[in-house]
DNA sequence: GTTCTGGGGG
DNA sequence: CCCCCAGAAC
């Protein structure tokens, strides 16, 4: 089984970056984040005929998650919770294959000192109660997606330098690695441990890619019983390279199921 | 002498259309309108590798105008008159190979009960006054544009019911032709007397192209000497048939000079 | 429908 | 830098 994940940064706009990605990768699952699309407009069509059933939860303008699959889901729920604050356009879970896949858009968070910030860290413990509430750690279940979140050190350019970060700041990292402690492994991490390997480069900076001053923060994460499965892990930089590129470019992993 | 004519409705974002058709058709001279460009993000370095020297005038949004040359004109001058009053970004004045030739993007006017329409109206005769102060019916002029007006019933589709539209209202045409009259020749309707043929079709009026719902608005006109040299005159559909069309297309005119 | 503007967001 | 939105223009 093939899973990949990959912030679109608007899916209308990047439907071609897209579609050339699941013709070349054929992916069981393909996870995107920052859709940014209402329902009514999603490009279900241009998925379809790509041979992907889409099933999405989106809003006007910002956020939103799709997860494409090659058949209908078996189990689809979306947001945290039920009603309006269950952030809907965050988290779409989905049962494919017997597998869980849990599809997060993580707050970012904006600057450490203001309320978002602290939305993003509740964010991570809401995610973990999450967990509890419906799994266990023995199942095989995938959370992945836009953490907004570098894990370690090596995972963010310069990183004495963000410190301040939101997506490199001390509580955001121990908040996402207490979400994870529930029963996760960094599947990139597993099979790399040393690997340098960023899947964010932020368009305001010049030259990022080329001098490669980029961020990992999107992850694919699973349980035990799945992690030790993982045979392959890649992050594919030439959609980020490639034109029209979204900030963000696609990380998959395949797992011998 | 090929010269051509085109609404391109943002020049930047038409690029790839000038591009090729300047490729295609190797024109000594296109005449661009709507541009929608201030002079300091014109598109200078992609149409000289295509072998164009750029004269243009435009400003933050609207209107602008530009002349593409093989060569630099040995004259240039911007606006019916001189200082703020006189609408540079709708009017290029450039001599080339001996050719005087008056690039303009005529006010559309609005509602024929809008002073904008008054401002249309006095446009056109400023515009002859433009001509007589300048020039001598004799010489060799080209006037060339998206003039906002269907001259004859032919021009526009169902004219019955675009009486009162700023493009086909009588006082209008009786504008237009007013100028014309000062000394110029419809050079497409010299050589087509009777052809229809369009080189406008609204972007709002759903399947306008496959329907030929549209407006001949866009003309070449020459004086009497070179419109007596005039030896081909043809729209050229295909920018508009083709992706992300203006809603205008190419008009182009040969003289054997 | 398509492109601008300006403002918000990352 | 690139995406969204709403509003204006044609």
């Amino acid at each position: 089984m093939k899973i990949a994940t990959f912030n679109v940064n608007s899916v209308r706009k990047r439907l071609p970056t897209v579609t050339r990605w699941l013709k070349t990768h054929a992916p069981d699952v393909l996870c995107l984040q920052e859709t940014k699309v209402q329902d009514s407009e999603f490009p279900v069509a241009a998925l379809e005929s790509s041979g992907y059933v889409a099933t999405f939860r989106g809003m006007k303008g910002y956020n939103g998650v799709a997860v494409l699959t090659k058949s209908a889901p078996d189990f689809v729920s979306e947001g945290l919770d039920k009603g309006p604050n269950g952030d809907g356009p965050r988290l779409l879970h989905v049962v494919v294959q017997g597998v869980v896949i849990v599809n997060t858009y993580i707050p970012q968070g904006f600057k450490i000192d203001h309320p978002k910030y602290q939305y993003k860290l509740q964010w991570f413990s809401r995610l973990r109660r999450y967990f509890s509430r419906h799994f266990d750690p023995h199942q095989p279940i995938i959370w992945c997606g836009d953490m907004n979140v570098a894990p370690l050190p090596m995972d963010v350019h310069h990183p004495e330098k963000h410190l301040t970060h939101v997506c490199y700041h001390q509580e955001a990292r121990d908040a996402y690695h207490k979400t994870l402690n529930w029963g996760f492994e960094d599947v990139f991490r597993r099979l790399y441990p040393d690997t340098p390997q960023y899947t964010f480069w932020d368009y305001r900076q010049p030259d990022a890619l080329k001098a490669n001053r980029g961020w990992r923060i999107d992850h694919i994460l699973a349980t035990t019983p799945l992690a030790q499965k993982c045979t392959a892990v890649e992050v594919d930089v030439q959609p980020r390279k490639g034109k029209m590129p979204s900030d963000h470019t696609v990380l998959w992993a395949k797992f011998a199921i």
